[in-house]
DNA sequence: TCGGATAATTTTGTATACAATAATTTTTGC
DNA sequence: GCAAAAATTATTGTATACAAAATTATCCGA
C-alpha cells in the first residue's frame, strides 16, 4: 500500500503562539509541523517509524532547516522522539502512557465540563445536542468510525464551551497522544452501550447546567474509556510497520 | 543594570524526548531552550522582550540554526511569540491568562494530590514533612523568597509522588507559566497565613493518605493562590522592559 | 523644522555547504 | 565461507550564504 508522496503544504494551521504575518506568507515549519502531527496523530505514520530528513524534505517540497525546526517542535509535544546524530522517530505508546494519560484527561474534562455548565450558550448547548443525536444515530446503526469521530467532536465542543484556551490546547495535545492508541476497532458492545448511556447523562448535566454533576460523569466515563484502551491494546496484535520512503508510505507489515 | 553576557552552554537539561546521545555530546538547541526557558520563566527576560537572533548567538557563542531551531520550541510552550519576519519576542501573561491557568492548575494538583495520596512512599512523605517545616520556619522569620521556594518545592514533590510522567510534564510546563506572574511580592499577611493553613492541612491529608480530602484542600488552596496573584497583578506597576543587547541584559527603566 | 518618499542597513526565512558521526559496503585474513 | 577491519556512503548537526522583508537613516520639498 502506498500513498501519494507529494504532501504539499496547504492552509495547515497551528496553534503555537505566531502573530499574524504582515503579508500573506506563513513559517514554513509550522506548516509541516501541523502536517506532520495530523499524520502521527491519525497513525499515517506509525509508531516507531524512523523520519529520514532528506526523504521528508522532498516529499514536502522544502530544505531541511524548516523541516529540522518542525521535528524539534514535534519533540517538545513529545510525537517525535529525537536520537542525535541519529535522527527522529515516531515515539511509541504503550500501555504504561495510556494508563498515565487517561487521568489526567479525565481531570481536564472534568474540570472543562464544570466550566461549560457555567459558560455555555444556548446556541453552544443546541450545537452539542445535535451532534449528540447524531452520534446516536450512528450508534443505532453500527457505524462505529463516524461514532467515534462524533464523540470527539462532542467532547471537542465541551472543552470549547469552557472558554479557556490554556485548558483547550492542553486537551487538545493530550486527546491526540492518546488518539495514537487507536482503540477504536477494538470497542466491545458492552463497553460501547455504556459510553452511549454515559453520554445521554452528559447531555443532560449540561442542560441542567449542573457543574458537579457533569465533572463527575466525565471522570467516570474517562475512566471507563481508559479500561476499553487498555482491554483493546491487550487483544490487539502489535501496530503494522510503516516506513517513510521516497515513493511515499509503504506498509512492510 | 547589567548581567554577565557570557551565557555559556553548561549541561543544562530538557524534559523534551532525546535519548542519550551515543557519543556524549548533546543537541545545542536543547540547552539553549532550557536556558532561555529559565531566563523567562525566572523573569531575566521581561515580558515583552525582543529577543534579536544574532545577540542571542554571540551570548551563546553558537550560529543561528540551532538558536532558531530552540525559539521554535519556545513558541510551541507559550512563552515565545514568533511574528513572521520580525523574528520573537517574551510572550506576554495577562491577568486573563493568569485566570486561565489557575483553574487548570487546580485540576492537575487535584489529580496529582488524589494520586499521591495512594502511591507515596514513608521516604517521600518524609521528605515532604521537612520541607514543610523548613517553610514554616521561614514563615515565622517572614523570609518571603524562601518560603516561596520551599512552597514550588513541595508541590512540585506531591506531583512527582503521583508518579505520572504526563502529569509531571503538564504540571512543570503551566507551573513555568505561571511563575511568569511573579505576584510573590505583593501578597498580603492575611493570604500569607491562610495559604499557610492549608500546607498544614495538605500535610495531614498525605499523612492519612486521605486522597478526596487532598484533592479538595489543593484545588482550594490553587483557587486562593489564584486571588492573591490577581490582587497582586492589579496593585502592581507594569514591569519594568529590560531588553536584549550585546552586553547582555539591560533594564531600560 | 517637519513630513513623506527614497535609499541604505539590518534582520529574518530558507537553502546550501561543510564537518562529524553513523550505517553500509567492501576488503582482508583466516 | 565467514568474521573482523577498513573504506565508502549516507545522514545528521552546525555554520554560512543568499534573498526577501522590515527597520532605520537620509534626502528633499514645503
Amino acid at each position: 500500500m502506498t500513498v501519494p508522496d507529494d504532501l504539499s503544504l496547504q492552509d495547515n494551521y497551528t496553534e503555537t503562539p505566531v502573530n499574524e504575518p504582515p503579508h500573506g506568507r506563513v513559517l514554513l515549519h509550522g506548516e509541516v509541523v501541523a502536517s506532520l502531527r495530523t499524520m502521527i496523530v491519525e497513525g499515517e505514520l506509525a509508531t516507531g517509524a524512523r523520519l529520514p530528513e532528506k526523504v521528508l524534505c522532498e516529499q514536502f517540497g522544502i530544505s531541511r532547516t524548516p523541516l529540522r525546526e518542525a521535528m524539534r517542535v514535534l519533540a517538545s509535544e513529545g510525537l517525535v522522539v529525537l536520537t542525535p546524530n541519529r535522527g527522529a522517530t515516531v515515539s511509541e505508546v504503550t500501555a504504561d502512557d495510556v494508563d498515565e494519560m487517561f487521568p489526567v484527561m479525565g481531570s481536564l474534562e472534568s474540570l472543562a465540563g464544570e466550566m461549560a455548565c457555567e459558560r455555555i450558550t444556548e446556541d453552544q448547548l443546541a450545537e452539542i445536542r445535535a451532534l449528540h443525536y447524531q452520534m446516536l444515530l450512528h450508534y443505532r446503526r453500527r457505524e462505529l468510525a463516524d461514532y467515534f469521530s462524533l464523540n470527539q467532536t462532542i467532547h471537542g465542543k465541551i472543552v470549547g464551551a469552557a472558554a479557556n484556551p490554556t485548558l483547550t490546547a492542553m486537551h487538545a495535545s493530550l486527546e491526540g497522544r492518546i488518539r495514537r492508541a487507536r482503540y477504536m476497532a477494538n470497542t466491545s458492545e458492552a463497553r460501547w452501550e455504556q459510553a452511549v448511556k454515559e453520554h445521554g447523562e452528559i447531555l443532560e448535566a449540561l442542560e441542567t447546567r449542573d457543574g458537579p454533576r457533569l465533572a463527575s460523569i466525565l471522570k467516570q466515563h474517562l475512566k471507563n474509556k481508559c479500561a476499553t484502551v487498555k482491554e483493546s491494546l491487550l487483544k490487539t496484535s502489535p501496530p503494522m510497520k510503516t516506513s517513510v520512503t521516497r515513493n511515499g508510505l509503504s506498509s512492510v507489515t
